[in-house]
DNA sequence: AGTGCTTCTAATAATGATTATCATTCTATA
DNA sequence: TATAGAATGATAATCATTATTAGAAGCACT
């Protein structure tokens, strides 16, 4: 259940990689093609190790390399859950903005979305108090933590 | 600036966490109150190197274990903003609902409060959408990423 | 106050995710 | 096709956090 689902949608997600990549003297290369490619197959955010499972021909040793680079370019976003490992998944302007559910038994993410409406109205109160503080507001993350369905039948209370 | 002021709260504080030791066979010891009064000694979020800076008489090692026991009873909570250090706090029943401004530069963290209208609806929608998950919700977190006021001023755009 | 039992402390070692290193390989472009 | 800059991937290094462990306190009971 990819994010991109036609072949199209995923050549222009590739385009917009590329452009942004160029732009930075980086090289799209197969392995980052592939990097990208196994964050956009899944519709939850993946750690280093659901990457290689899914990609065993990347070194772990380049993944982590390339998913710097592609942060630093604003193709990758990293979420700090508090697992052991950090989640990574393609950043906001290259898939819609969004929010998680984090399951505090298994670490696990899953993205939401919540009502236009809502959402604009979180953004401007949020952006009111930066204002009080000087505070530049780029970005805002809302997770609700808690038990996902697996964890809830495997643990029944 | 204590998050809690007065003598009275400080000791009522106090009171709830030893409460709360006790009933899982755990003791407030001096090292423990010293901790916890750290904690509350703070209106933001604490590091390791934070804590033991204002308390140095803590040992790095009980500070981390005796974290680990705090937050197991529910008197801390741990903030994962993605800096090298983890951020510490008393947990909510201690003190109130609020949220924070996470500055992306220096990892600086401060809290902030929302509208509890708004807080309200947002509580609303998150526990609607989690149940479409079959997700039991427990917490949530809303963090505005950006830049501090500080940060500003040394790098100007 | 002494005994036994459990918890706590804190120095030290171990863990483990992430980053840095570096020799080698690729790639674009002159 | 030569060359200069990037990328790769095996390996080593880093460093926050956790585990270990021997000794020190705390508590309940007599």
């Amino acid at each position: 259940m990819p994010t991109t689902h036609t072949e199209k949608e995923r050549s222009e997600l590739h385009r917009r990689v590329d452009e942004r990549l160029t732009m930075d003297d980086h090289r799209y290369t197969l392995s980052r093609q592939r990097l990208v490619d196994a964050l956009a197959d899944s519709t939850r955010p993946l750690t280093l190790p659901d990457i290689t499972k899914n990609a065993p021909e990347l070194a772990a040793s380049s993944v982590y390399r390339n998913l710097e680079v592609l942060e630093r370019v604003g193709v990758v976003s990293r979420i700090n859950s508090g697992g052991n490992h950090a989640h990574f998944e393609l950043a906001e302007p290259l898939i819609s903005h969004h929010h998680h559910l984090v399951c505090t038994d298994c670490g696990g993410i899953t993205d939401i979305h919540l009502e236009d409406e809502l959402e604009q109205t979180v953004v401007e109160a949020l952006n009111a108090i930066a204002q009080t503080h000087g505070f530049k507001p780029q970005d805002h993350n809302l997770d609700l933590h808690g038990a996902c369905a697996q964890c809830n039948e495997h643990k029944p209370a």
